[in-house]
DNA sequence: TTGTACGCGTTATCAC
DNA sequence: GTGATAACGCGTACAA
């Protein structure tokens, strides 16, 4: 409420000495310092991180903003609050936006952002050659993708080894002893998803196995398109014995296609899905998965954007950031 | 990039017509405004939210702040997801952040929204009495609660009726046969677990039933709490044979419990819990839940926050939500 | 060491 | 109808 004119009434000096108690440690006499932050005090003073974005077009908003295309998938969840608790740290707060993967609402997003002067941007890009993304990259703001990359752009980046995830998840149920093993993968266009079909193909491949056809399935990483590829792949005259599903969601559905079956866990059907399940625990039996360091991704990305904030020329770095396998009791 | 001024200059005319054309209101003479609409499409004028917000002190920032315990407990994403889809509906950008409970970070978040002049603000508060809320209300920035509310202080509230829906749950088990009903609870500090309980003791003395102190544990809300409280429930000489669960990640933590004992659910032990689990039929068995409509709160706290932003001197409303029992196959 | 004055990009109130 | 111009709150060169 109180202004920094305010302050400078009640302390009888110029608005300019406030400003210089407040920013720089600037040569101010301990008297006047003294009686000016009394002054503060006693109006309970806040800067306007408006005014002071309006003036300083540079790095000092403290304001970051996040595009995500669903808060509610936890992979994203998790990756927020990576972020959020990084910005915390270093004071910074944080526009959060959903895009629902849908190109219009990224836009509007992204103009919002510029238009507040956010000091940068974290995102997963729609796809490789998300033309909004690139053309905000033109105007200047920092912007760290994760996840996926851009084809066109050197940005930072902080991926996650999809295609070893995939590699050892499958390798995983051969070593098992399964020979016939479904894919459930999600949107190919998007480069994680491709990336982990390669791994789940060379699996098989370095075991003597060939792949067929119709055990692999595309959806749309979506809990609807896991339950109905599942119920295809099971209801194949010969089904597979084992599915590998490609995000958390997907696996859900695939899980709960297995349940209304009646098959059981993993004795009928093996089950490893990618993206740990925040609630693995509760589900029975806690599924077998390739977890992701999303926590880590988030704030890798925080801090990478904060360095590139200090130090806009610096080179784009990208950090790449190992899966794990979780075993438990669905393989 | 550009601002008005450099509009103005590739147009010829002065700022203020091109601030007319903008924003409508006075007459602007059709040939200039042809002449202004061409250079601000020529350089892709956008204007700047900080300027804007900086001169109008009112409303038109276009921006609110939500700020949830965490985001990654569902039914916090959830109502964060109806908050945001809202505001985007009605062109409003999210300064979203997490307090985890913690007054310190509240406070930081509560004063960035000040500094920020954001147009409202939505929250939880910590509790009725919660004192960095209520110093925020008094700034003049409205404010609506959801899920909880203030003792002290009128503001607009989104609430669900948290005693129906515990009453309902626990007469359910109750008619399945069960009489001897576990509770496990949240932080009592906070109304909402107060009036859950209420219902659970009310639920109990309307059927004669006497609630047992052994029976009744008090959590804090997460998940490694359910656990802990489920498996000392089930310890006990004389255990009971359901058990209310009054939030979702305690549920989580219990139902691992039971798992771990190898208990089989509904037979040897039935559950029931407050809040859906998104993936609920992944679960084996799916659970039976008390639903709260989390995305309607949000959503419907939203439009009670643009509301009070169109008319601040509205007086304040609560919404009462009904929350749903949802019965699956734990009961 | 401190004060004056300007500019950041807008909107709004005046004159013309 | 249109154009100067004064705020909004802040940081900072420059003058004192």
């Amino acid at each position: 409420m109180a202004s920094l004119q305010e302050v400078a009434r009640r302390a009888k000096v110029s608005i300019a000495t406030v400003s210089r108690v407040l920013n720089r440690s600037d040569k101010v006499v301990p008297e006047t310092r003294a009686i000016v932050e009394q002054a503060l005090r006693d109006l309970g003073y806040r800067p306007s991180r408006v005014a002071r974005r309006l003036r300083m077009k540079d790095g000092r908003a403290h304001l970051v903003g996040l595009i995500i295309p669903d808060i509610q998938n936890p992979f994203y969840a998790e990756i927020a609050r990576g972020v959020e608790d990084a910005a915390y740290a270093a004071e910074y707060a944080l526009l959060l936006c959903n895009s629902d993967e849908n190109p219009d609402k990224e836009s509007f997003y992204l103009g919002v952002m510029r238009d507040e002067s956010v000091d940068g941007i974290i995102l997963p890009p729609f796809d490789e050659a998300d033309a909004a993304v690139a053309d905000t990259i033109k105007t200047g703001i920092p912007v760290v993708c994760v996840d996926r990359s851009l084809a066109r752009a050197r940005t930072d980046l902080v991926e996650v080894d999809n295609y070893r995830g995939a590699h050892e998840a499958v390798s995983h149920l051969i070593a098992r002893g399964h020979r016939h093993i479904g894919l459930i993968e999600g949107r190919t266009q998007v480069s994680t998803s491709r990336e982990r079909r390669r791994g789940y193909l060379d699996a098989l491949a370095e075991h003597g196995l060939a792949p067929k056809k119709e055990f692999m399935r595309a959806g749309d990483f979506k809990q609807e398109s896991g339950r109905i590829l599942a119920n295809e792949l099971l209801g194949l005259r010969k089904p597979p014995t084992a599915l590998f599903v490609c995000n958390n969601l997907m696996t859900v559905g695939a899980l709960a296609a297995i349940h209304q079956r009646g098959l059981r866990v993993p004795q009928e059907v093996a089950v490893v899905g990618f993206d740990d399940l925040p609630w693995a625990e509760a589900l029975d039996p806690p599924p077998t998965v390739v977890r992701q360091p999303a926590y880590n991704v988030g704030q890798q990305a925080m801090e990478l954007l904060l360095k590139r904030i200090m130090e806009p020329t610096r080179p784009p770095v990208t950090v790449r950031l190992l899966p794990e396998l979780v075993i438990r009791r669905s393989s």
